[in-house]
DNA sequence: CTCTTAGTTGACCAGTCAGTAAAATAATAA
DNA sequence: TTATTATTTTACTGACTGGTCAACTAAGAG
Protein backbone atom coordinates (compact mmCIF):
# COMPACT_ATOMS: atom_id res chain seq x y z
CA UNK A 1 0.00 0.00 0.00
CA UNK A 2 3.21 2.25 0.10
CA UNK A 3 3.84 4.79 2.81
CA UNK A 4 0.92 6.90 4.90
CA UNK A 5 0.68 10.24 5.20
CA UNK A 6 -1.18 13.26 6.86
CA UNK A 7 -0.40 15.75 4.54
CA UNK A 8 -3.61 16.07 2.30
CA UNK A 9 -4.96 16.81 5.86
CA UNK A 10 -2.45 19.69 6.15
CA UNK A 11 -2.79 21.16 3.40
CA UNK A 12 -6.55 20.63 3.60
CA UNK A 13 -6.32 22.56 7.31
CA UNK A 14 -3.95 25.48 5.74
CA UNK A 15 -6.18 26.57 3.58
CA UNK A 16 -9.33 26.52 5.36
CA UNK A 17 -7.18 28.84 8.21
CA UNK A 18 -5.44 31.27 5.54
CA UNK A 19 -8.28 31.49 2.88
CA UNK A 20 -10.70 32.01 5.87
CA UNK A 21 -8.59 35.00 7.45
CA UNK A 22 -7.59 36.60 3.82
CA UNK A 23 -9.09 35.20 0.46
CA UNK A 24 -8.42 32.89 -2.15
CA UNK A 25 -6.20 35.17 -4.54
CA UNK A 26 -4.42 36.16 -1.87
CA UNK A 27 -3.10 33.18 -0.90
CA UNK A 28 -0.82 31.35 -3.34
CA UNK A 29 -0.40 27.75 -3.61
CA UNK A 30 3.78 28.40 -1.77
CA UNK A 31 2.24 30.19 1.09
CA UNK A 32 -0.27 27.15 1.63
CA UNK A 33 3.18 24.91 1.24
CA UNK A 34 5.28 26.51 4.04
CA UNK A 35 2.17 27.08 6.38
CA UNK A 36 1.83 23.10 6.28
CA UNK A 37 4.95 21.95 5.85
CA UNK A 38 4.61 20.51 2.75
CA UNK A 39 6.72 20.64 -0.31
CA UNK A 40 4.96 22.10 -2.94
CA UNK A 41 5.03 18.59 -5.33
CA UNK A 42 3.79 16.76 -2.30
CA UNK A 43 0.66 19.48 -3.07
CA UNK A 44 0.03 18.72 -6.32
CA UNK A 45 0.49 14.87 -5.61
CA UNK A 46 -2.54 15.14 -3.44
CA UNK A 47 -4.17 17.90 -5.27
CA UNK A 48 -4.73 18.84 -9.57
CA UNK A 49 -5.24 22.40 -8.69
CA UNK A 50 -5.07 24.55 -5.87
CA UNK A 51 -8.63 25.25 -7.08
CA UNK A 52 -9.37 21.77 -7.03
CA UNK A 53 -8.34 22.25 -2.88
CA UNK A 54 -10.66 24.71 -2.41
CA UNK A 55 -13.37 22.65 -3.34
CA UNK A 56 -12.55 20.40 -1.11
CA UNK A 57 -11.50 22.76 2.01
CA UNK A 58 -15.72 24.50 0.72
CA UNK A 59 -16.69 20.93 2.06
CA UNK A 60 -14.82 20.59 4.67
CA UNK A 61 -15.73 23.74 5.95
CA UNK A 62 -19.27 23.14 5.71
CA UNK A 63 -19.20 19.45 7.47
CA UNK A 64 -17.21 21.58 10.11
CA UNK A 65 -20.40 24.15 10.45
CA UNK A 66 -22.38 21.05 10.46
CA UNK A 67 -21.29 19.22 13.08
CA UNK A 68 -20.00 21.82 14.90
CA UNK A 69 -22.92 24.42 14.82
CA UNK A 70 -26.36 23.57 13.02
CA UNK A 71 -26.46 19.61 14.14
CA UNK A 72 -25.62 20.42 18.15
CA UNK A 73 -28.47 23.07 18.13
CA UNK A 74 -31.06 21.42 16.06
CA UNK A 75 -30.82 18.25 18.14
CA UNK A 76 -31.28 20.21 21.57
CA UNK A 77 -33.99 20.63 23.93
CA UNK A 78 -35.45 23.44 23.10
CA UNK A 79 -37.63 25.86 20.89
CA UNK A 80 -36.94 26.35 17.10
CA UNK A 81 -37.13 30.17 18.25
CA UNK A 82 -34.29 29.22 21.24
CA UNK A 83 -32.49 27.58 18.60
CA UNK A 84 -31.79 30.74 16.34
CA UNK A 85 -31.19 32.61 19.26
CA UNK A 86 -28.49 30.11 20.44
CA UNK A 87 -27.13 29.81 16.65
CA UNK A 88 -26.58 33.72 17.29
CA UNK A 89 -25.18 34.00 20.39
CA UNK A 90 -22.61 31.23 18.77
CA UNK A 91 -22.04 32.74 15.62
CA UNK A 92 -21.25 36.27 18.12
CA UNK A 93 -18.72 33.67 20.04
CA UNK A 94 -16.76 32.98 17.40
CA UNK A 95 -16.68 36.33 15.72
CA UNK A 96 -15.42 37.69 18.91
CA UNK A 97 -12.88 34.86 19.07
CA UNK A 98 -11.74 35.88 15.65
CA UNK A 99 -11.54 39.14 16.79
CA UNK A 100 -9.39 38.36 19.52
CA UNK A 101 -7.14 35.66 18.46
CA UNK A 102 -6.77 36.76 14.73
CA UNK A 103 -7.18 40.50 15.11
CA UNK A 104 -10.12 40.64 13.06
CA UNK A 105 -13.58 39.59 12.34
CA UNK A 106 -13.15 37.22 9.70
CA UNK A 107 -16.91 36.63 8.80
CA UNK A 108 -18.76 33.56 6.93
CA UNK A 109 -15.58 31.80 4.85
CA UNK A 110 -18.30 30.62 2.63
CA UNK A 111 -19.55 33.51 1.93
CA UNK A 112 -16.24 35.29 1.30
CA UNK A 113 -15.65 32.59 -1.38
CA UNK A 114 -19.23 33.05 -2.83
CA UNK A 115 -18.53 36.76 -3.55
CA UNK A 116 -15.07 36.39 -4.19
CA UNK A 117 -15.22 33.52 -6.72
CA UNK A 118 -18.80 33.23 -8.03
CA UNK A 119 -18.18 35.04 -10.88
CA UNK A 120 -14.95 33.55 -11.94
CA UNK A 121 -15.20 29.86 -11.19
CA UNK A 122 -18.34 28.24 -11.88
CA UNK A 123 -17.53 25.21 -9.87
CA UNK A 124 -16.89 26.91 -6.52
CA UNK A 125 -20.38 28.58 -7.18
CA UNK A 126 -22.27 25.66 -8.30
CA UNK A 127 -20.14 24.45 -4.76
CA UNK A 128 -21.07 27.23 -2.80
CA UNK A 129 -24.83 26.74 -4.13
CA UNK A 130 -25.40 23.27 -2.82
CA UNK A 131 -23.92 24.29 0.44
CA UNK A 132 -26.51 27.49 0.58
CA UNK A 133 -29.29 25.07 -0.38
CA UNK A 134 -28.39 22.66 2.29
CA UNK A 135 -28.72 25.43 4.97
CA UNK A 136 -31.75 26.80 3.96
CA UNK A 137 -32.98 23.24 4.47
CA UNK A 138 -31.90 23.55 7.98
CA UNK A 139 -33.49 26.92 8.96
CA UNK A 140 -36.83 25.59 6.76
CA UNK A 141 -36.73 22.91 9.04
CA UNK A 142 -37.00 25.07 12.48
CA UNK A 143 -39.74 27.10 11.00
CA UNK A 144 -42.02 24.30 10.41
CA UNK A 145 -40.94 23.22 13.95
CA UNK A 146 -41.92 26.76 14.57
CA UNK A 147 -45.01 26.36 12.75
CA UNK A 148 -46.15 23.11 14.58
CA UNK A 149 -45.07 24.39 17.92
CA UNK A 150 -47.83 27.39 17.09
CA UNK A 151 -45.01 30.02 17.19
CA UNK A 152 -45.64 31.03 13.78
CA UNK A 153 -48.57 31.26 11.80
CA UNK A 154 -49.52 28.19 9.57
CA UNK A 155 -49.58 30.29 5.88
CA UNK A 156 -46.12 31.17 6.53
CA UNK A 157 -43.64 29.79 3.78
CA UNK A 158 -40.71 27.98 4.89
CA UNK A 159 -38.92 28.33 1.91
CA UNK A 160 -38.81 31.89 1.66
CA UNK A 161 -38.45 32.42 4.86
CA UNK A 162 -35.22 30.24 5.33
CA UNK A 163 -33.53 32.28 2.27
CA UNK A 164 -34.52 35.54 3.88
CA UNK A 165 -32.51 34.38 7.16
CA UNK A 166 -29.34 33.41 5.49
CA UNK A 167 -29.54 36.22 3.49
CA UNK A 168 -29.50 38.06 6.58
CA UNK A 169 -27.23 36.01 8.37
CA UNK A 170 -24.66 36.32 5.44
CA UNK A 171 -25.54 40.31 5.27
CA UNK A 172 -24.84 40.24 9.33
CA UNK A 173 -21.03 38.26 8.48
CA UNK A 174 -20.61 41.08 5.78
CA UNK A 175 -21.62 44.23 8.20
CA UNK A 176 -20.01 42.70 10.68
CA UNK A 177 -16.57 42.32 8.98
CA UNK A 178 -16.40 45.40 7.01
CA UNK A 179 -16.77 47.52 10.83
CA UNK A 180 -14.89 44.63 12.08
CA UNK A 181 -17.38 44.30 14.87
CA UNK A 182 -18.52 41.28 16.10
CA UNK A 183 -20.90 43.55 18.08
CA UNK A 184 -23.41 43.76 14.81
CA UNK A 185 -24.64 40.14 14.74
CA UNK A 186 -25.76 40.29 18.24
CA UNK A 187 -27.31 43.68 18.22
CA UNK A 188 -28.94 43.26 14.82
CA UNK A 189 -29.53 39.40 15.77
CA UNK A 190 -33.22 39.46 16.26
CA UNK A 191 -34.22 40.96 13.02
CA UNK A 192 -34.39 37.16 12.00
CA UNK A 193 -37.01 36.91 13.95
CA UNK A 194 -39.02 39.67 12.27
CA UNK A 195 -38.15 37.92 9.06
CA UNK A 196 -40.29 35.44 10.29
CA UNK A 197 -43.59 37.37 10.14
CA UNK A 198 -46.43 37.38 7.87
CA UNK A 199 -44.44 35.44 5.29
CA UNK A 200 -47.28 34.08 3.25
CA UNK A 201 -47.17 31.34 0.62
CA UNK A 202 -47.10 32.44 -2.49
CA UNK A 203 -48.45 29.66 -5.35
CA UNK A 204 -46.50 28.81 -7.99
CA UNK A 205 -47.11 30.06 -11.48
CA UNK A 206 -46.36 27.87 -14.25
CA UNK B 1 0.12 74.13 -17.51
CA UNK B 2 1.31 71.26 -19.51
CA UNK B 3 -0.58 68.76 -21.52
CA UNK B 4 -4.03 67.39 -20.55
CA UNK B 5 -5.59 63.92 -20.17
CA UNK B 6 -8.19 61.43 -20.03
CA UNK B 7 -6.36 58.60 -19.26
CA UNK B 8 -6.71 58.95 -15.35
CA UNK B 9 -10.48 58.54 -16.07
CA UNK B 10 -10.48 55.90 -18.42
CA UNK B 11 -8.56 53.95 -15.99
CA UNK B 12 -11.29 54.58 -12.95
CA UNK B 13 -13.46 53.29 -15.68
CA UNK B 14 -11.71 50.21 -16.11
CA UNK B 15 -11.25 49.69 -12.69
CA UNK B 16 -14.76 50.16 -11.73
CA UNK B 17 -16.08 47.93 -14.37
CA UNK B 18 -13.33 45.14 -14.28
CA UNK B 19 -12.98 44.68 -10.84
CA UNK B 20 -17.06 44.72 -10.01
CA UNK B 21 -17.00 42.19 -12.70
CA UNK B 22 -14.22 39.70 -11.34
CA UNK B 23 -12.56 41.39 -8.04
CA UNK B 24 -9.72 42.82 -7.24
CA UNK B 25 -7.03 40.38 -6.81
CA UNK B 26 -8.35 38.91 -10.26
CA UNK B 27 -7.90 42.02 -11.87
CA UNK B 28 -4.02 42.60 -12.19
CA UNK B 29 -2.58 46.72 -13.55
CA UNK B 30 -1.61 45.35 -16.39
CA UNK B 31 -5.04 44.25 -18.09
CA UNK B 32 -6.39 47.58 -16.27
CA UNK B 33 -3.85 49.55 -18.76
CA UNK B 34 -4.67 47.38 -21.70
CA UNK B 35 -8.99 48.01 -21.00
CA UNK B 36 -8.10 51.91 -20.53
CA UNK B 37 -5.67 51.86 -23.82
CA UNK B 38 -3.01 53.72 -20.94
CA UNK B 39 0.89 52.79 -20.72
CA UNK B 40 1.72 50.95 -17.46
CA UNK B 41 3.80 53.96 -16.50
CA UNK B 42 1.10 56.53 -17.23
CA UNK B 43 -0.93 54.27 -14.54
CA UNK B 44 1.94 54.91 -11.92
CA UNK B 45 1.59 58.50 -12.88
CA UNK B 46 -2.01 58.50 -11.47
CA UNK B 47 -1.64 56.32 -8.87
CA UNK B 48 0.86 55.77 -6.35
CA UNK B 49 -0.44 51.82 -6.47
CA UNK B 50 -3.32 50.08 -7.16
CA UNK B 51 -4.53 50.10 -3.81
CA UNK B 52 -5.09 53.73 -4.32
CA UNK B 53 -6.60 53.85 -7.19
CA UNK B 54 -9.21 51.40 -5.68
CA UNK B 55 -10.15 53.43 -2.86
CA UNK B 56 -10.68 56.05 -5.86
CA UNK B 57 -12.80 54.18 -7.29
CA UNK B 58 -14.60 53.23 -4.24
CA UNK B 59 -15.28 56.84 -3.91
CA UNK B 60 -17.15 56.57 -7.28
CA UNK B 61 -19.05 53.44 -7.44
CA UNK B 62 -20.25 54.99 -4.13
CA UNK B 63 -21.22 58.26 -6.09
CA UNK B 64 -22.62 56.73 -8.82
CA UNK B 65 -24.91 54.84 -6.42
CA UNK B 66 -25.48 57.84 -4.95
CA UNK B 67 -26.60 59.80 -8.22
CA UNK B 68 -28.05 56.81 -10.08
CA UNK B 69 -30.39 55.08 -7.35
CA UNK B 70 -30.70 56.69 -3.68
CA UNK B 71 -30.90 60.46 -4.46
CA UNK B 72 -33.06 60.22 -7.26
CA UNK B 73 -35.36 57.45 -4.62
CA UNK B 74 -35.43 59.58 -1.50
CA UNK B 75 -35.96 62.82 -3.24
CA UNK B 76 -39.40 61.14 -5.23
CA UNK B 77 -42.77 61.66 -4.14
CA UNK B 78 -43.67 58.93 -2.58
CA UNK B 79 -43.91 57.41 0.94
CA UNK B 80 -40.74 55.80 2.29
CA UNK B 81 -42.36 52.58 1.93
CA UNK B 82 -42.55 53.19 -1.82
CA UNK B 83 -39.13 54.24 -1.89
CA UNK B 84 -38.17 51.11 -0.60
CA UNK B 85 -39.90 49.53 -2.65
CA UNK B 86 -38.92 51.39 -5.66
CA UNK B 87 -35.09 50.64 -4.97
CA UNK B 88 -35.73 47.11 -4.96
CA UNK B 89 -36.98 47.39 -8.51
CA UNK B 90 -34.21 48.94 -9.51
CA UNK B 91 -31.83 46.24 -7.80
CA UNK B 92 -33.53 43.98 -9.95
CA UNK B 93 -33.53 45.80 -13.00
CA UNK B 94 -29.30 45.98 -12.97
CA UNK B 95 -28.72 42.66 -11.76
CA UNK B 96 -31.07 41.28 -14.30
CA UNK B 97 -29.07 43.76 -17.26
CA UNK B 98 -26.00 41.99 -15.54
CA UNK B 99 -26.61 38.84 -16.01
CA UNK B 100 -27.99 39.96 -20.11
CA UNK B 101 -25.27 41.21 -20.70
CA UNK B 102 -21.71 40.29 -18.67
CA UNK B 103 -23.74 36.13 -18.38
CA UNK B 104 -23.80 36.60 -14.54
CA UNK B 105 -24.79 38.12 -11.62
CA UNK B 106 -21.92 40.32 -10.01
CA UNK B 107 -23.91 41.49 -6.97
CA UNK B 108 -22.65 44.71 -5.12
CA UNK B 109 -19.50 45.99 -5.95
CA UNK B 110 -18.78 47.68 -2.56
CA UNK B 111 -19.86 44.66 -0.97
CA UNK B 112 -17.94 42.49 -2.90
CA UNK B 113 -14.61 44.52 -2.24
CA UNK B 114 -15.46 44.91 1.52
CA UNK B 115 -15.19 41.23 1.19
CA UNK B 116 -12.73 40.44 -0.39
CA UNK B 117 -10.44 43.52 0.98
CA UNK B 118 -11.65 44.33 4.61
CA UNK B 119 -9.07 41.99 6.54
CA UNK B 120 -6.09 42.46 3.92
CA UNK B 121 -5.88 46.14 4.09
CA UNK B 122 -7.47 48.57 6.79
CA UNK B 123 -7.77 52.00 4.44
CA UNK B 124 -9.85 49.80 2.20
CA UNK B 125 -12.02 48.53 5.19
CA UNK B 126 -12.26 52.33 6.28
CA UNK B 127 -13.30 53.45 3.38
CA UNK B 128 -16.20 51.30 2.76
CA UNK B 129 -16.91 51.45 6.26
CA UNK B 130 -17.75 55.24 5.78
CA UNK B 131 -19.99 54.28 2.64
CA UNK B 132 -21.95 52.02 4.78
CA UNK B 133 -22.46 54.87 7.27
CA UNK B 134 -23.73 56.96 4.89
CA UNK B 135 -25.39 54.10 2.78
CA UNK B 136 -27.23 53.43 6.88
CA UNK B 137 -27.83 57.63 6.89
CA UNK B 138 -30.06 57.65 3.55
CA UNK B 139 -32.28 54.57 5.42
CA UNK B 140 -32.52 56.21 8.74
CA UNK B 141 -33.84 59.27 7.20
CA UNK B 142 -36.49 57.27 4.85
CA UNK B 143 -37.26 55.13 8.40
CA UNK B 144 -38.10 58.53 10.11
CA UNK B 145 -40.25 59.62 7.47
CA UNK B 146 -41.97 56.37 7.36
CA UNK B 147 -42.54 57.18 11.31
CA UNK B 148 -43.55 60.73 10.82
CA UNK B 149 -46.24 59.28 7.77
CA UNK B 150 -47.67 57.16 10.31
CA UNK B 151 -46.50 54.31 8.72
CA UNK B 152 -44.20 52.52 11.83
CA UNK B 153 -44.35 53.11 15.33
CA UNK B 154 -42.80 55.72 17.12
CA UNK B 155 -41.21 53.32 19.05
CA UNK B 156 -38.92 52.19 16.10
CA UNK B 157 -35.30 52.75 16.14
CA UNK B 158 -34.01 53.97 13.05
CA UNK B 159 -30.41 53.72 13.36
CA UNK B 160 -30.80 49.94 14.09
CA UNK B 161 -33.06 49.12 11.41
CA UNK B 162 -31.25 51.11 8.84
CA UNK B 163 -28.08 48.99 9.71
CA UNK B 164 -30.43 45.67 9.54
CA UNK B 165 -31.82 46.85 6.25
CA UNK B 166 -28.00 47.61 4.44
CA UNK B 167 -27.34 43.43 5.72
CA UNK B 168 -30.28 42.13 4.76
CA UNK B 169 -29.70 43.94 1.05
CA UNK B 170 -25.99 42.98 1.24
CA UNK B 171 -26.66 39.39 2.17
CA UNK B 172 -29.70 39.12 -0.95
CA UNK B 173 -26.80 40.60 -3.04
CA UNK B 174 -24.73 37.77 -1.91
CA UNK B 175 -27.41 35.07 -2.41
CA UNK B 176 -28.26 36.51 -6.21
CA UNK B 177 -24.83 36.22 -6.94
CA UNK B 178 -24.78 32.67 -5.51
CA UNK B 179 -27.24 31.59 -7.40
CA UNK B 180 -26.53 33.54 -10.15
CA UNK B 181 -29.94 34.74 -10.47
CA UNK B 182 -31.33 38.13 -10.01
CA UNK B 183 -35.05 37.10 -8.89
CA UNK B 184 -33.76 36.61 -5.45
CA UNK B 185 -33.55 40.33 -4.64
CA UNK B 186 -37.47 40.76 -5.74
CA UNK B 187 -38.97 37.32 -4.46
CA UNK B 188 -37.21 38.30 -0.88
CA UNK B 189 -37.36 42.04 -0.71
CA UNK B 190 -40.72 42.17 0.83
CA UNK B 191 -38.53 41.16 3.73
CA UNK B 192 -37.26 44.77 4.29
CA UNK B 193 -40.42 45.77 5.41
CA UNK B 194 -40.37 42.90 7.80
CA UNK B 195 -37.46 44.38 9.80
CA UNK B 196 -38.67 47.37 10.25
CA UNK B 197 -41.66 45.57 12.42
CA UNK B 198 -41.26 46.14 16.38
CA UNK B 199 -37.50 47.78 16.22
CA UNK B 200 -37.32 49.26 19.81
CA UNK B 201 -34.92 51.70 20.48
CA UNK B 202 -32.90 50.42 23.56
CA UNK B 203 -31.26 53.02 25.92
CA UNK B 204 -27.52 53.22 25.38
CA UNK B 205 -25.71 51.91 28.69
CA UNK B 206 -22.12 54.01 29.23
C1' DC C 1 14.14 -10.06 0.01
C1' DT C 2 12.06 -7.84 -3.58
C1' DC C 3 8.43 -5.76 -5.95
C1' DT C 4 4.97 -2.44 -5.97
C1' DT C 5 2.73 1.38 -4.51
C1' DA C 6 2.38 5.88 -2.30
C1' DG C 7 4.55 9.78 -0.89
C1' DT C 8 8.59 13.10 -1.00
C1' DT C 9 11.85 16.23 -2.78
C1' DG C 10 14.01 20.00 -5.25
C1' DA C 11 14.86 21.95 -9.41
C1' DC C 12 12.51 24.04 -12.94
C1' DC C 13 9.04 26.40 -16.26
C1' DA C 14 6.81 30.39 -18.57
C1' DG C 15 4.00 33.89 -17.29
C1' DT C 16 2.47 37.46 -14.39
C1' DC C 17 2.64 40.51 -10.39
C1' DA C 18 3.09 45.44 -8.68
C1' DG C 19 6.04 48.91 -9.26
C1' DT C 20 10.33 52.00 -11.17
C1' DA C 21 13.25 55.12 -13.82
C1' DA C 22 14.39 57.95 -17.38
C1' DA C 23 13.98 59.74 -21.76
C1' DA C 24 10.68 61.66 -25.09
C1' DT C 25 6.82 64.59 -26.21
C1' DA C 26 3.25 67.91 -26.08
C1' DA C 27 0.91 71.82 -24.43
C1' DT C 28 0.81 76.12 -22.13
C1' DA C 29 2.63 80.45 -19.92
C1' DA C 30 6.04 84.09 -19.94
C1' DT D 1 10.85 81.53 -28.61
C1' DT D 2 11.91 79.50 -24.60
C1' DA D 3 11.20 77.66 -20.20
C1' DT D 4 8.04 75.06 -17.59
C1' DT D 5 4.98 71.66 -16.56
C1' DA D 6 2.16 67.53 -17.46
C1' DT D 7 1.77 63.44 -19.83
C1' DT D 8 3.45 59.49 -22.50
C1' DT D 9 6.38 55.88 -23.70
C1' DT D 10 9.56 52.14 -23.38
C1' DA D 11 12.30 49.17 -21.11
C1' DC D 12 13.13 47.21 -16.97
C1' DT D 13 13.14 45.15 -12.11
C1' DG D 14 12.84 41.24 -8.66
C1' DA D 15 9.63 38.60 -6.64
C1' DC D 16 6.03 35.60 -7.05
C1' DT D 17 2.26 32.92 -9.70
C1' DG D 18 0.28 28.13 -10.53
C1' DG D 19 1.98 24.12 -12.20
C1' DT D 20 5.43 20.20 -13.99
C1' DC D 21 8.77 16.65 -13.85
C1' DA D 22 11.88 13.07 -12.79
C1' DA D 23 14.56 11.17 -9.41
C1' DC D 24 14.31 9.48 -4.78
C1' DT D 25 12.58 7.12 -0.52
C1' DA D 26 9.88 4.65 2.58
C1' DA D 27 6.45 1.33 3.76
C1' DG D 28 3.62 -2.75 3.18
C1' DA D 29 2.54 -7.15 0.39
C1' DG D 30 3.97 -11.44 -1.83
Amino acid sequence: MGRTSDAKEKIIESAIELISLRSYNAVGVQELCEHSGVKKGSFYHFFPSKRDLTVIALDRMWANFKTGMLDPIYNSESTAREKFQTLLEKSHEYQSADKDYKGCVTGCSIGNLALELSTQDEVIRLKIQEIFKEWTGYFENLIIDSINEGDLPVETDPHSTAQAILAYIEGLSLLGKTYNDPSVTSRLGEGIMQLCITRKKVKKTA
